[in-house]
DNA sequence: CGAAGGCTTGAGACCGCTCAAGACCCGTGG
DNA sequence: CCACGGGTCTTGAGCGGTCTCAAGCCTTCG
């Protein structure tokens, strides 16, 4: 997830070392899946598509991060997903005739394979273990909407802060929030300033401490416990 | 979708013209999968999997519709999806130690065939078109959840129970409400309450007639700009 | 006819939102 | 090195949509 963070240097490889796509599979079939589909740079705050647009390729994220949301209004918007190396996205292209939903924005400069429609049908049956990996890649990005779903439902703005801190990778007791607070925030179904509240809130029961995006945990137990 | 509402009659053929997991399959595929597969019958009210249980099986929903919800406190949940004919489900068997994140429930007698992990994977390698039909399923749930995530987000209660009529299947300019008022509502992300007091407000509008679970459309076209 | 479950209606409280201003952070350039 | 400026975040005050709790109603079914 957060492994790829500064990537800056992984960037400088060959991208196929750094995805974990390529697991399971062999050399000459990765080979040919790079030869069919298209590497594409895409520099810090690029769109790589955009809500309403036909879908005509589908995407693996090589490396870098990229934001799945959805436009609301002016300069508004509903962050879905933070994508990480490894996901596959712009699923929208097997269903013919619908439209993109989503914009895809890159956070930092992002490498993508992206393949036509024909051909991510033809690498699918020549092998298998790519149309595997689109499968486990789907259904785990489908596990994250149920959570999100679920959390949005069920928990306080106070408590989807305190899960996501604790979801977040931690060194020692401290971690980083990987991201403006404003896409965080909005993730959780918040406004900007209610997560803001919210950390205060915690800071002020004394359960963590925050400086910039500098989290340092005290309690996880007991932030924990917060979830019910 | 709603196509094998009242599908009583359906399910006393075989189950496999109903579903339309098969097209573009040869008949020796169809075969090889039903006998791979279990076929399992279940009752109204009957739970086909509960939230935390290891997955051990895929599912293809042949007949009937499936609740999928989150149990959320005594007595409550949250409905993530209403499963009908053709939906396959219990995807998170192909991510090895997950457990069950909702509750599947029969909403009326329903026609399911199951798989073993082991052989869901032997399938998709040997039947490309199975494997292609999992991932345009798993696809359509996919959009589904961010609509559902959208309009939750985005619109206020009234205006995400004008979109859920307007998305009914309607003969002439009217329609049914498909299942309880407390699961629709649920589904939409409010209570019992909010929801009755939505489509009181809609009908006090002239927008809508509601008696029951029949509800008529008046004045599609100021239905559908309510959402803006 | 009675009971049970689902739905509706009402009154009140609360959480998160909105709007607005001020503080902070950080890269930039003088 | 410091001053500047834009963007980001924080803080405050007030509002409002939705939830909660509690009756009452309506339909269905035994």
């Amino acid at each position: 997830m957060a492994l790829a963070a500064d990537s800056q240097e992984a960037r400088t490889h060959d991208a196929r070392i750094a995805s974990p796509l390529w697991m399971g599979m062999a050399c000459t079939e990765q080979a040919w899946l790079m030869s069919i589909g298209q590497q594409v740079h895409l520099p810090r705050g690029d769109f790589l598509f955009r809500r309403g647009a036909s879908c005509t390729k589908g995407y693996v994220l090589l490396s870098g991060h990229i934001k799945l949301s959805i436009p609301a209004g002016p300069g508004q918007e509903k962050v879905i997903e933070f994508l990480g190396a490894g996901d596959v996205f712009g699923e929208s292209v097997l269903l013919p005739g619908h439209h993109l939903i989503a914009d895809a924005q890159a956070l930092e400069p992002c490498d993508v394979l992206s393949f036509e429609r024909h051909d991510l049908q033809a690498a699918m049956v020549r092998v298998p273990s790519f149309a595997q990996k689109w499968l486990t890649s789907l259904t785990k990005r489908f596990e994250g909407l149920l959570r999100d779903i679920e959390s949005a439902s069920l928990l306080s703005a106070t408590q989807r802060v305190a899960q996501y801190l604790l979801r977040q990778p931690r060194i020692g007791n401290q971690t980083k929030l990987p991201f403006h607070k404003r896409a965080i925030a909005s993730k959780l179904g918040l406004q900007p300033e209610t997560f803001s509240r919210s950390l205060q809130q915690l800071a002020a029961d004394g359960l963590i401490s925050v400086r910039g995006s500098r989290v340092v945990i005290h309690d996880p137990v007991r932030l924990q416990s917060l979830l019910v």
